[in-house]
RNA sequence: GUGGUUGUGGCGAAGUGGUUAACGCACCGGAUUGUGGCUCCGGCACUCGGGGGUUCAAGUCCCCUCAUCCACCCCA
């Protein structure tokens, strides 16, 4: 058998190109819109810095890596997710030092090595935003309120947002002893991952799907229930920006992110219809990271949105816009002769903006039509021996399969001037 | 890492052990000689994912393997 492409991983081929041009597009324009600016950072880093930056606890880090070692002997790092190394950009070309918030979006392939299934892949894509430099509640607010209007332009309905606060380094710390306290006589009843959570990081047992767990931990103590003052503050702040910018969002208590470096605000978008893998955005605050990556203390907020998801909510939505890509005219020449003189006309018609094509592979005319046919065209620009022959070339509207004469000299303005003239018929 | 699904021509899809492996779509060509989208006609598979086995005989049964898809874990 051939070669076939890596598990997980996808061609993204004519016919289904435009949709992911079309997403890019649109997020760009709100990204502008917005003030955010766009972000390249290498798909590969140091392992060091996912390590550090999303934390040696998570599944991420322990199970996921692409992690190899170069010519160096350095080890590196296909990027699993993109916060890390915005931070890592932004220590190290001192963005922090220039004026603050920083406000940067990233779009481009993060890569995982996990089981494929609907929705996951190893190579998939991610549109992400990071404001770092800003701790107030509008920060959040304008973050989420920014992926809201991402998806009411993408036309997506019947989404649901989850905000939730994790508290910080000085409330966590007694949410998870009453949490532990909570549990600690129903232990051995928790699934077995649940009981490593127990110590290493309790507040996931919130989080966990497995049902016995879902009912032992019903009534169980909340972060809510234990913010201090300031997180609370903050918490209450962002509901009401959220509420003053319409955003539909639903407190839940129970969302706990996987990533490490979370702190107050996590949140999450849901849609259903597409699969199991029904998070198509994930974000929170990470007040903590750029410290960790070795930079000045810097507040910092963000999320990362799977473009396969969205694409797939997009999808069964039926939400996208007609997206047919035309060849304005067709020049249609028969033989060696006229093809020369077509190729001229052509590259006229080029030259001048309009999408124009020409057989490449020396088919009769009526192939030639027909091709003209599949691809589209407005226009036909015939030329054989005979309009050779008296210099005219003749045009055929292909939507209306009416057609006339012109001559050579005029044909290039005339199919500019239409195409100019947006001719829908 | 665990569980299940599927694997026939470019795509979709028949085929319930036995001569030249249906059909549809797509593609290419043609229907009195230079005009498309409809219709009609014709062309287009020597590994039925790969390997091994059972049998007189296997796409059809068994084993192994690879790939795919879906689900769990976790995540976007």
């Amino acid at each position: 058998m051939s070669i076939q492409r890596p598990k997980g991983t996808q061609d993204l081929l004519p016919g289904y190109i435009e949709k992911w041009q079309y997403l890019e597009e649109v997020i760009r324009k709100v990204c502008f819109e917005y003030g955010y600016e766009e972000i390249r950072t290498p798909v590969f880093e140091s392992t060091e810095l996912f390590k550090r930056g999303v934390g040696e606890t998570t599944d991420i880090v322990n199970k996921e890596m692409y992690t190899f070692l170069d010519k160096g002997e350095r080890s590196m790092t296909l990027r699993p997710e993109g916060t890390a190394s915005v931070c890592r950009a932004y220590v190290e070309n001192k963005l922090y030092g220039t004026q603050q918030p920083v406000k940067l979006y990233y779009v481009g392939p993060m890569f995982r090595y996990e089981r494929p299934q609907t929705g996951r892949f190893r190579q998939f894509h991610q549109f992400g935003a990071e404001v770092l430099g800003a701790d107030k509640p509008v920060v959040d607010a304008e973050v989420i309120t920014l992926v809201w209007d991402l998806y009411q332009r993408l036309g997506l309905t019947g989404l649901e947002v989850h905000i939730n606060s994790v508290g910080c380094p000085s409330c966590r710390p007694l949410h998870r002893e009453s949490l532990q306290s909570f549990l600690d006589q129903r232990r051995t009843d928790l699934c077995r991952d649940c009981q490593d959570r127990f110590d290493r990081n309790p507040m996931r047992i919130l989080d966990c799907k497995n049902p016995s767990c879902q009912t032992l931990t019903h009534g169980a103590p909340t972060t809510l229930d234990h913010l201090c003052e300031d997180c609370a503050s903050h918490f209450t702040q962002l509901q009401e920006l959220l509420e003053a910018a319409g955003v539909a969002y639903k407190v839940n208590s129970r969302l706990v992110r996987g990533l490490d470096y979370y702190r107050r605000t996590a949140f999450e978008v849901l849609v259903e219809e597409i699969g199991a893998q029904s998070a198509i955005c994930g974000g929170g605050r990470y007040d903590g990271l750029v410290e960790e990556i070795g930079g000045p203390s810097t507040p910092g907020i963000g999320f990362a949105m799977g473009m396969e998801r969205v694409l797939a909510a997009i999808e069964v939505q039926k939400k996208f816009p007609e997206l047919k890509p035309a060849q304005f005219a067709m020049v249609i020449a028969l033989g060696d002769k006229a093809q020369q003189r077509g190729f001229s006309i052509l590259s006229e018609l080029r030259k001048s903006g309009v999408p124009a094509s020409i057989d490449l592979v020396g088919r009769s005319l009526k192939a030639q039509l027909k091709a003209a046919d599949r691809v589209n065209a407005h226009y036909a620009l015939i030329l054989g021996q005979d309009e050779l022959d008296r210099g005219r070339v003749v045009i055929r509207n292909l939507r209306l399969g009416e057609q006339s004469e012109v001559p050579v000299s005029e044909i290039v303005s005339v199919i500019s001037d239409k195409y100019r003239e947006g001719a829908r018929v």
